[in-house]
DNA sequence: CGCTAAATTCTATTTAACTAGAAATGGTTG
DNA sequence: CAACCATTTCTAGTTAAATAGAATTTAGCG
């Protein structure tokens, strides 16, 4: 039995939609150009293949042609919803769910100086206000 | 050209090392059977493949047998190395880099209830005190 | 209105992860 | 000490991701 092909976008889907949540729709040649500008330089066809599937799983959609006769393409998936998809999927995987552990891991890893760490504090309590109105 | 391999332990590689991490060294068969209790009921040939690969990128070491011949295995990677790189990894491909960006999406998700809430602004705290002595 | 350059569709290859069977091997026990 | 059974080794198949070439289509210029 083979697991199921995760619900988060692959490497080259996650560079594509970055592109395209910073400016769309974009032409295939357009993100062709740009992945190569990010040192990803592929051919046209295989920038056309991956598109192609990256529409059938739902994460593009297809748009038609404005001047000329190349589709453009648009993203469907919110950035902050893969964003915190895969977040919660590495918390799951990594961390066993506590969402603890991998704070604990992150302020290991580097230092976060002070100012930073009493702005985050501050959106932690927001965020508690928000929950009891 | 094709990317390469990430350096990252695959989805089965990783529930093979926590399992080690918990307790080592184990044999094939002891792992077999931990997983199949995690619901993942691979063959016990599956297993001894997937740990041989793991030898061969040297994660694992095989020890000689204690008793018996099965062949004792243990993790060469510390978890928290693991963890970290991970982790690491996922700032730079997804959220490109900013630490605080993965963490404003951390406090947004919904699973986070006000208890957790809590607690990660304790931890924040105690961060901040460790930095100012 | 036919050419042509660009885009698309279709097909195929490569690599990695995962999976597992057949055959070989080697302790252990009756 | 020989047969048995667990373990290992060797080999191989499947799937998904990534890649791209050949053939086809088509917009729009001259």
């Amino acid at each position: 039995m083979v697991r199921p092909a995760s619900e988060y976008p692959t490497e080259l889907e996650l560079q594509i939609l970055k592109l395209l949540w910073k400016q769309s729709p974009r032409t295939v040649r357009e993100v062709r150009d740009a992945l190569a500008e990010n040192g990803r330089d592929l051919a046209h066809t295989s920038v056309i293949t991956s598109m192609g599937t990256m529409v059938d799983k739902g994460q593009l959609e297809k748009l038609p042609p404005d001047s000329g006769k190349a589709f453009r393409f648009a993203p469907l998936l919110k950035q902050s919803d893969v964003s915190k998809g895969m977040l919660g999927d590495l918390v799951n995987r990594v961390f066993d769910g506590s969402t603890e552990s991998l704070m604990l891991n992150l302020f290991d890893m580097q230092d976060l100086d002070a100012t930073e760490i009493k702005r985050l504090r501050k959106l932690l309590n927001q965020k508690l206000k928000e929950q009891q109105p």
